[in-house]
DNA sequence: TTAAACAGGATAAAATTACTCCTAAATGAA
DNA sequence: TTCATTTAGGAGTAATTTTATCCTGTTTAA
């Protein structure tokens, strides 16, 4: 697992809207005062809003808020998605990239390290972000 | 961090070595055995003998042999030679990635994570794995 | 009806990954 | 010495993934 520059800006959105979570936040707003570019924003909230981790509202007046309470929001919850599933290999994901998998005495250790990757990242829950930022 | 196919080659040729540590192994006959591309495996050869993993020796009857036994060759040193150092988030290795770092409440579970993974990986030689595979 | 805001598909640019190729240097043997 | 064999290393190419941008459509409040 590699934590894109998509997946940083994600978390940045979460820890804008999570300043003011009653706020309906329109993506102008957020991709000028994170500084990121507006239009990959908008890609990236849509994909949050799909993982029912923000809402959004059409309209005049519409725009983006947390679903759930930042305390409720982990960093696996952003990261997955994003990038979809946690892995370190693709030989995990895709069947293509290693016909060995059978026989490879590596593929558990794969294994064990996403399990631990996976149990950490659920841990981080953005209440604790933002307690340390403000 | 995330394995590259360039890694799951270098682990495979670790792994080949290691089932005859005395014999010189030839690069042609470690591509064509671990199904990789030849002139791939020469890359990923060179940067392991010069991460002092494995030897080689040029001319005629030449080729490459661990430097190491098995067990001191960790999944650690394998992944450095080949990739470089370990991280999750490029902002910790790049500066120009992430201006705000010392703002950044997030940064911290990286390093931890770094952290984490470098142990697990440290733990795992390569005497582990062949006893695993025969 | 209109302006403001998000939805979604297509596509483009940049970066990284995954290679290949060519010439040079070393080595052992004829 | 010379030649075939083997790695060294630089340069370049192809494929894939990441990082966007743009355009058209839909929703909504005024």
């Amino acid at each position: 697992m590699k934590i894109t520059r998509e997946t940083d800006y994600a978390i940045r959105c979460i820890l804008h809207m999570a300043q003011e979570t009653e706020k309906l936040h329109m993506i102008t707003d957020i991709a000028k005062k994170q500084d990121m570019p507006k239009s990959f924003v908008a890609k990236i909230l849509q994909k949050l809003a799909k993982a029912k981790i923000v809402s959004s509202t059409r309209g005049v007046n519409g725009g983006f808020a947390l679903r759930k309470t930042p305390s409720e929001i982990t960093l696996l919850h952003v990261i997955e998605a994003v990038q979809g599933p946690i892995f370190i290999n693709s030989c995990m994901v895709d069947n293509k990239r290693c016909s060995r998998r059978s026989l490879c005495s590596v593929h558990p250790v794969w294994i064990e390290i996403r399990n631990i990757l996976i149990d950490k990242l659920k841990k981080y829950d953005f209440q604790f972000f933002c307690k340390k930022t403000g």
